[in-house]
DNA sequence: AATTCCAGTTCTATTTTGAAACCAGAATCG
DNA sequence: CGATTCTGGTTTCAAAATAGAACTGGAATT
């Protein structure tokens, strides 16, 4: 069937998590679904995506456990696509895309949004990296360790 | 005719890092870079990606300043691909993808790599969202701000 | 000097995508 | 109620991207 390549089976992670969420619009689906989105149109005219694809790519993550159709929430005989708790895991890509987006993507003088706390109107904090005992942790300290199994 | 469509415009952080490395074999490129490979061949038999497809995305990262091609380190007249530091930016980017993959795309008793510290081989902690005023926060509390420049 | 290695480029066949036309069932309008 | 529009797709087709193989030319190795 699909002839393109897939890292699943090289074991490691990130070539599985890009194996499921990596192509082109997955991933401007789930944003929205972040934001709300719930129903075809919104997500087809919000993103300006072609429908066979949206279509395509609601299957998909469907099938893949990240998003689930559940009947509308307006009263109507229609479907609608809402996160699972493994999409909604999701979070933390989505706010690192955010914030490596905010440094390196803008100019100066351009307008960004942000990530606040509904409440507050707090901005949401860097994400950093700490070992699990609590020190801070820079990229080039780090290695990747394969555990052999059982 | 048909030009692939791209969402820049839409001044979404996300969109504009996907429009950057939303693409199939970018951020596989990119985590490889994370683990130390530098040269074409090694980029190309590692991920058993076509040289044609290596090239242009080669290219494409350089030109969107994400890798920078250097002299090769071994003292051969070849050329080398090494992150810049808005390359570099995308490693908490990994990190999210590979903990997120750990947590949802392994069977219980599958075998798995972790991310650990190279001096004392601790594992990283869960990245975790809060508020800059240190208070934690969830996906549910967050919601985005647009913000009129000037 | 001949051979192999490296980093590509070029070519072609196959897939994937984008856009538009079409369609059936649900909802809305008059 | 019947007619019309809305919703959520599927089908169709051309254009673009991709996989893979063959080819290239300079660098390194023998």
């Amino acid at each position: 069937m699909v002839k393109r390549v897939s890292l699943w089976d090289a074991g490691c992670p990130v070539a599985r998590a890009l194996d499921v969420i990596g192509d082109w619009w997955s991933l401007l689906i789930i944003r929205d679904a972040f934001d709300g989105v719930r129903r075809f149109s919104e997500f087809q005219t919000g993103l300006g995506i072609a429908k066979g694809m949206l279509a395509t790519r609601l299957r998909d993550l469907t099938e893949r456990g990240i998003l689930e159709s559940a009947p509308a929430s307006d009263g109507t005989a229609y479907r609608e696509y809402v996160l699972t708790a493994k999409g909604r895991g999701l979070f933390l890509v989505m706010v690192a895309l955010r914030q490596w987006g905010e440094d390196h993507l803008y100019r100066p003088d351009e307008p960004k949004s942000s990530l606040v706390d509904t409440e507050t109107g707090i901005p949401v904090a860097r994400l950093e990296m700490r070992t699990e005992d609590g020190r801070p942790m820079d990229w080039n300290n780090t290695r990747v360790k394969k555990i052999e199994d059982r």
